[in-house]
DNA sequence: AAATATATGACAATATTATTGTCAACATAA
DNA sequence: TTATGTTGACAATAATATTGTCATATATTT
């Protein structure tokens, strides 16, 4: 395989992660329609439950953003009860942001509703093909850091 | 495998598509600050190249935006020079987007920017990895549709 | 310990992206 | 031909995001 060759193929990828995640994002948020939740409020809520607490800057880091509209979110977040800010033992000023238990029904909320929204759908990609996807994008995203 | 596993994966999958898109515009952000072209413009340049004109209404469809949103975006980039709206035999009224010369010049410094950062970074995933990522985004992104 | 540099959260101003709704004119389908 | 749908232009608005500033707290260096 050519260098050139592996040159276009990324391009090509960058091009089908583009636009699967714009209708993942179209997708998502016609299933959360009803909720107040927004595509960048969800994956806030979204990453905190996966990942644990953590602080704005980190969160912002992470989604390579600036950290002046996480913190925003992040305050509309909290506001709304969704969110709080927990002391941090490694860092007095800089607080890390948790779930709330409302929090954390909303985030079941939003896995069942999109999990029903598969099981309607009837289809998944092969599960070795879906380790190969991840391992691949975030080796990507490991490199681009 | 079970189904819920399956389930599980989905989710860490739609995770890593999530940011790695966001990582991927930050640096090519990044690459092509000197240039007027935010990151939709230059998909849309790139779109156009690989497929060929396109009328509005399709490349919104393709992108899961607005149409108008689409509308606005080509009608400043014709204005730049980079675009023009040519005749469409199959719709007398929706014209075909095309790429002006001086688009296809800029579309092909933009690959060439992406393609020196790239070899500067020296790395690329193995070549049949991403032909399975980009399998199994495009499978995603069909039954989303 | 003191001085310096950096990080953080709050706030403001602004730009960009995007949605929704409307309209007139045209195009397509019945 | 008539009915229906599509398209591009325009307007109003919302959401997302950047950049810059500031005071203060924190971390680092001397």
């Amino acid at each position: 395989m050519s260098k050139k060759t592996s040159l276009q193929q990324m391009h090509v990828l960058a091009n089908s992660i583009r636009r699967t995640y714009n209708r993942l994002r179209y997708t998502t948020d016609q299933i959360h329609q009803h909720t107040e939740l927004s595509a960048p409020k969800r994956t806030l809520l979204l990453d905190i439950d996966r990942d644990g607490p953590q602080t704005v800057p980190v969160l912002a880091a992470v989604r390579s953003v600036s950290r002046q509209i996480v913190q925003i979110q992040v305050n509309e977040l909290s506001e709304a009860g969704y969110l709080i800010a927990k002391e941090n033992p490694l860092h007095k000023r800089s607080l890390l942001i948790a779930l709330t238990s409302r929090g954390r029904r909303t985030v079941g909320r939003l896995i069942e509703s999109e999990n029903a929204f598969i099981a309607e759908l009837g289809w998944l990609p092969d599960s070795d093909d879906i380790k190969t996807c991840c391992r691949v994008l975030d080796s990507i995203y490991d490199k681009l850091e």
